[in-house]
DNA sequence: GTCATTTGTTCGCCATAATGAACGGTTGTA
DNA sequence: TACAACCGTTCATTATGGCGAACAAATGAC
């Protein structure tokens, strides 16, 4: 791939995202028509000064210019299914939880040993915690719905009521993702 | 900042990291060293076939010249980390990484064997994922900072650029968090 | 139908990016 | 010291990218 095919393709598939038209583009980015007529079929050496004037009558980031045309794949399998991207036999991918707009995810490392319990204190309003384990064998979850996890579980439940995280084995490990509303 | 400077820094920087003089690299990229001179200070517009070449003799990627500094990973290894709470000696918790206002977090179990390492495409400019290991071992990240993973080490990278995942065990999982722009 | 407008392309001219030689400065070696 | 080999910069020449005018084709208004 060369970039004049690359940049080419480029300008035109945002060029046309944004239904401008070739001459419009051309006003905007204060060049010449012929030019962007040269460049989007692959006749072209641009300077970047040219090439900046595009991105910016674009308005898109200056590599994404030389980005290859994105198939947009994550954001559908993120709607669609549990499992995805499972075309390698060694490979396997579940989407555990999607992120819904106007949210924070901070993410926790958890480390824990068997002994007493450890009760957190209920979170802002609205508050969720997504548990995922790694190693051992914990007991996590609000007061009245505590669940065993083994390595590989997956537990999202509020976080804004009482809730323990108990390890039942020494060595227990897990990830937990805290979300609050924005 | 104008693309003049970026590409000027970014020239530079990239050529004193593998140790070339702007002589030797003209040399290689087929290109006459009062043309990189100019360049790299920052008097210049140069054409894509030049920066092309340049890309080339520097053996980066072609982005790379656009970019203001190298890739921003954060890398948190298990026994490493801003420890939180740990009142209790049976508990311990890591703070990894907070979340951006804005952003998106998806959550995935990735279940990987030994095998051809899984390429990903490049995802929407602006994006971030975040690995931790749970078991195994595994090779993760971007194509010129991959990073060996050990259980409950977190690896954070821009993933809006060809990255890898690689089990180097079997029966290797790891949670990934894609953090994309809302 | 006619005319006006807009589309993207092609061509000659001009500004300029890339060139190569010459330059001064620095390092290393006999 | 003298000399050679390298470094990066500066400058006149040359190749070429960007420009605007002219162009044919498609579209819309009346």
């Amino acid at each position: 791939m060369t970039p004049n095919d690359l940049i080419a393709n480029a300008i035109q598939r945002e060029r046309l995202r944004k239904g401008l038209s070739l001459s419009a583009l051309a006003a905007n980015a204060n060049l010449a028509k012929s030019t962007l007529s040269q460049l989007e079929s692959g006749k072209g050496n641009p300077s970047i000064e040219t090439l900046w004037a595009i991105a910016a009558a674009l308005e898109v980031t200056f590599s994404t210019l030389f980005e290859v045309s994105k198939p947009d794949v994550s954001l559908v399998r993120a709607n669609e299914g549990d499992t995805v991207g499972s075309d390698h036999a060694t490979y396997q991918t579940t989407l555990l939880a999607n992120c819904p707009p106007g949210t924070r995810r901070d993410i926790y490392r958890v480390d824990l040993e068997p002994g007493t319990p450890r009760r957190s204190t209920p979170h802002p309003n609205g508050t969720y915690e997504h548990a995922i384990l790694c190693t051992g064998v914990a007991r996590v979850g609000p007061l009245e719905a505590e669940e065993t996890l083994s390595p590989g579980d997956y537990y999202r439940y509020p976080a804004d009521r009482p809730h323990v995280y108990e390890a039942l084995e020494p060595g227990t490990r897990m990830i937990v993702i805290m979300e609050t509303k924005d």
